[in-house]
RNA sequence: CGGGACGUGGCGCAGUUUGGCUAGCGCACCAGUAUGGGGUACUGGGGGCCGGAGGUUCAAAUCCUCUCGUCCCGACCA
């Protein structure tokens, strides 16, 4: 007896297949809003993530641990981050009103434990990693177990007592990282993800190519270089105007035309020809114009980190300030407003902007002639037909779901937590740390994304929930149940993983449900094995079909073995 | 948080605009018969106070108010 609960519909509130996969082949049930069960055939593959995720761990010098879910709102205090995280953390408070958080992550609490109970530089490289469920009260849980509310993660972090045995450790993190992925079998891709404003500070993100994910990345095929869409370094597609003449700069009429594209079509130009403001202000609110190409969009992150400072679009009109939105652009612009451009604008001759007046543009505006720009950068979005950084040839775009991100944090925790260590030299320092993440209920979700069809999920073999589904094609006939449960049994004996589907129920739908619980090998017991001994073999992922004699069968399971590494 | 939509047996939906009989359909479920290699056919069943609260009315799934839940979208307009 089974509990492998499957919908013969797609539920409505699923979006992507696999979201609609993982309720519909009985994996997981939503409780509420990005909170999920998980059943027996979702968690057996859970194990599956999870031990190939602990093997490599432990390969890589991991030690397991487990820390609590509930953390006191002390340690966060001491990090800062009670304020910082925001409506992102679950809150709690116990009978005596002492605050507590559901952990959205294990920074603090490690830190703090490093801090209790190691001392010496002896006791050093450590690294310690927990699988454990997180907390995050996301503003959007979305598509089932991929932006989920309650959620499992790996999580590592790493206690060094300098820089380079930091590197040391982030290298067999990386590398065990990539052994991860490749024994599950996904097509990925490991982009830079390093963040400027903490400044030198190293960080990889692993992204599991998918159509549906929410994250975006640019690749160059030529030289490998990869990047995430907010990273990514480029050079900017050329225009090629160089000796084109400068017009003379005139105002025209635009009535109501306050997008790029109705501009662009107005004035039946092409949205390359269309310069772009965006007003944006920092903290202080102090406002800055960045202008691009119109057929690009702002890169706030990076505009932000050119100025060193935390950006912001400014929304709204500021009041007592001629800021005509959708009218806007460098020319006439209010004097106290810096300029900053694009490398996209550097080319452009001829250009159209607003005209800082309602219902107004100008045509013929050219940079330097027109208008003076405080700084030049890369402030924008790598767009198709731009070029490789490093070596030149023409970028790629992906889509892809963030499974693993890596990271070389330094000292900033352990310093805010005193957790130091006596070094060689006698010496207090504070360790030098690094964390590693892997979102394991997310990379189930991401697994199915990559391996599905019109029929239903179709498992790498390295996670799948069993190995080899036994179909009987009748439950009537007492000869091939005994013959099933023999196979069944001998298979076990084997050392395989085997679901015998004894539902007395048509054929048909033993199939159908087993396409859709996507078990790799199915065998069926039926006519064939009546008249002559014969079972057929299906295989899930590539749909292939043949006959094997029971006799056969020995054979046939050691191969399998040996092939898959079982 | 802002905008939009939805909430009717386990699942997917119709009915709501224009209030009016015992609230329907498909799937699933239970019993039976025939089937038994791709969601088979027929017969007979069980199950819903229409998300919740309040209101309008002779009468509310349907209209109004509030509330809870769920899903989608959210700089490119600056």
């Amino acid at each position: 007896m089974m509990f492998i609960p499957t919908l013969k519909e797609d539920p409505g509130e699923a979006e992507i297949p696999s979201h609609a996969l993982t309720l519909r082949a009985g994996l997981i049930r939503k409780i509420a809003s990005g909170i999920y069960s998980f059943l027996p055939l979702g968690l057996r593959v859970l194990k599956k993530i999870e031990r190939i995720i602990r093997e490599e761990m432990n390969n890589a010098g991991g030690i397991e641990v487990i820390l609590p879910v509930i953390q006191p709102s002390e340690l966060w205090k001491k990090s800062g981050r009670w304020d910082e995280y925001g409506p992102d953390m679950f809150r709690l408070r116990d009978r005596n009103d002492r605050d507590f958080c559901l952990g959205p992550t294990h920074e603090e609490l490690i830190t703090y434990m490093a801090h209790l109970d190691i001392k010496s530089y002896k006791e050093l490289p450590l690294n310690l990693y927990q699988i454990q469920v997180k907390f995050r009260d996301e503003i959007r849980p979305r598509y089932g177990l991929l932006r989920a509310r309650e959620f499992i993660m790996k999580d590592a972090y790493s206690f060094c007592s300098n820089v380079q045995d930091l590197d040391l450790v982030y290298n067999k993190m990386y590398s065990a990282y990539i052994k991860i992925m490749e024994r599950i079998g996904l097509s990925y891709k490991v982009v830079n993800a390093e963040t400027g404003l903490i400044g030198g500070n190293v960080s990889h993100e692993f992204i599991v190519l998918a159509g549906d994910g929410e994250e975006r990345l640019v690749y160059c095929p030529e030289c490998g270089y990869s990047a995430n869409m907010e990273m990514a370094d480029f050079a900017c597609a050329k225009k090629n105007k160089e000796n084109t003449e400068l017009k003379e700069i005139k105002e025209v009429s635009t009535p109501g035309i306050r997008d790029i594209d109705s501009l662009s079509k107005f004035l039946n130009t092409g949205k390359g020809q269309t310069l772009k403001t965006i007003l944006v202000m920092d903290n202080r609110k102090k406002i800055y114009a960045f202008i691009m190409s119109g057929d690009r969009e702002l890169n706030i992150t990076k505009a932000g980190k050119s100025l060193g400072k935390n950006l912001e679009l400014s929304r709204d009109e500021e009041p007592g300030r001629n800021l005509k939105a959708g009218f806007l652009g460098p020319v006439g612009l209010e004097k106290d407003i810096e300029i900053y451009a694009d490398h996209s604008v550097s080319d452009m001759k001829n250009f159209v902007t607003g005209a800082n007046r309602e219902d107004m543009h100008l045509i013929n505006v050219n940079t330097g002639r027109d208008f003076k720009v405080r700084q030049w950068g890369n402030f924008s979005y790598a767009c198709d037909g731009d070029n490789c950084i490093e070596c030149g040839a023409k970028l790629k775009f992906e889509k892809g779901i963030e499974i693993g991100h890596i990271f070389k944090l330094g000292t900033k925790y352990s310093e805010k937590f005193g957790a130091r260590f006596l070094d060689k030299d006698g010496k207090l320092r504070p360790f030098v740390m690094g964390c590693y993440g892997i979102g394991v209920t997310r990379m189930l979700s991401a697994i199915v994304e990559q391996n599905h069809d019109d029929k239903g999920i179709a498992w790498p073999v390295s996670v799948a929930p069993y190995h080899i589904n036994i179909i009987t094609t009748t439950a009537k006939d007492p000869n091939l149940s005994e013959a099933a449960e023999d196979i069944y049994s001998k298979l076990l004996k084997m050392g395989v993983e085997v679901l015998y589907d004894d539902r007395d129920l048509s054929a048909g739908i033993k199939f159908k449900d087993s396409d859709l619980i996507g078990i790799p090998v199915r065998f069926i017991i039926g006519k064939k094995y009546i008249d002559k001994k014969v079972i057929d073999v299906e295989t899930r992922m590539d749909r292939a079909k043949t006959e094997l004699p029971v006799d056969s069968i020995n054979g046939f399971i050691k191969e399998f073995k040996s092939r898959n590494n079982i």
